[in-house]
DNA sequence: GTTAACTTTCACAAGTTTTTGAAATTATAA
DNA sequence: TTATAATTTCAAAAACTTGTGAAAGTTAAC
């Protein structure tokens, strides 16, 4: 394998990866360019590179410039605009799972919220109730946990994480 | 909300929260009904349900029983099978975790290894060579862990990883 | 062994998500 | 300003995923 090949199965895979994450593959195909690119890049490079339309491009560059995970610049003289991937992936993980968190595991706390609220549950069924029970334990202590990552400094989160992880 | 009403919503909301991990929307939705049923249901029954047709109740049952998330049983003097799901929450999430680790973590870290093995990636590009072995470093740690995890008692899991995440 | 109840399979249908490309809009260099 | 390079939008097309139902295959009670 050479570098190019190289290149090409890193933005493959992690196309692959980033569709497990709820990042579609393109978007995360764009983010993964950008990520091994050592300069930033417009785009037409993109569109060229990945070989995509330009209303693809520019959709899934607008996405991850939303998540947070790359960042718009200009270059002196230049009118187009130019783009660069968040690289410390502290801070990859940090945007990923509080994209999740809000999509996610927010609506659901507050749907078993309000199915707990529900008149007899625990008289009627027992399983359903305790279900709920246990999901909820653990999906408020996770909410909890999630943002005290989140607002932590990246570096100190990364390091943590790993420690935490063994 | 009474109750039957509470059951419609825990089974959407658990077939939405399930898409975004890798179970389809129907697989998480016939979990969500054992999950909250007193006892074993036959194929028939999630049909009804579910309002789903026989083949689809078939396949996703079947998948369900791959994950090791729903158990098959029989009930004396009955042909038919009867299922049961996973309710131990540690348990269904190790299960979930064993499956994304095997379908996701560990192709990306074959993958990495190859890239690593580029002559001259280091020297060709600097970005490039950073990224690769940072998600290197990190994926390595956490395949790891979620080994640990996985063959860890789910009592103490749960207990262990409740506790870690404060 | 026969039969009937139950399960599995699979080609096709329906539904969902993603991509395209051309037209509309915006922004800036000259 | 004006010309034009660049971005954004969006309806229609393509690709992909999931669901259906009827037919084929199994299995176990009799």
């Amino acid at each position: 394998m050479n570098l190019q090949e190289g290149k090409e199965k890193f933005i493959s895979t992690w196309g692959s990866v980033g569709s497990n994450w709820g990042i579609n593959r393109t978007m995360a195909q764009v983010h993964a360019l950008l990520l091994i690119s050592n300069d930033p890049l417009c785009a037409e490079e993109i569109m060229e590179d990945l070989q995509i339309s330009r209303g693809n491009a520019n959709m899934n560059i607008r996405a991850l410039i939303d998540w947070g995970l790359v960042y718009k610049g200009h270059k002196p003289g230049e009118r187009k605009e130019f783009f660069t991937a968040e690289k410390d992936m502290g801070e990859v993980i940090k945007k990923v799972i509080e994209q999740r968190k809000k999509k996610e595991l927010e609506p659901m706390i507050k749907t078993l919220d309000e199915i707990s609220a529900v008149e007899g549950l625990c008289q009627d069924s027992e399983a359903f109730c305790k279900v709920v029970h246990d999901i909820k334990l653990f999906s408020n202590k996770a909410n909890k946990t999630l943002d005290q990552l989140i607002r932590s400094d990246s570096n100190w989160f990364l390091s943590t994480f790993l420690k935490m992880i063994k």
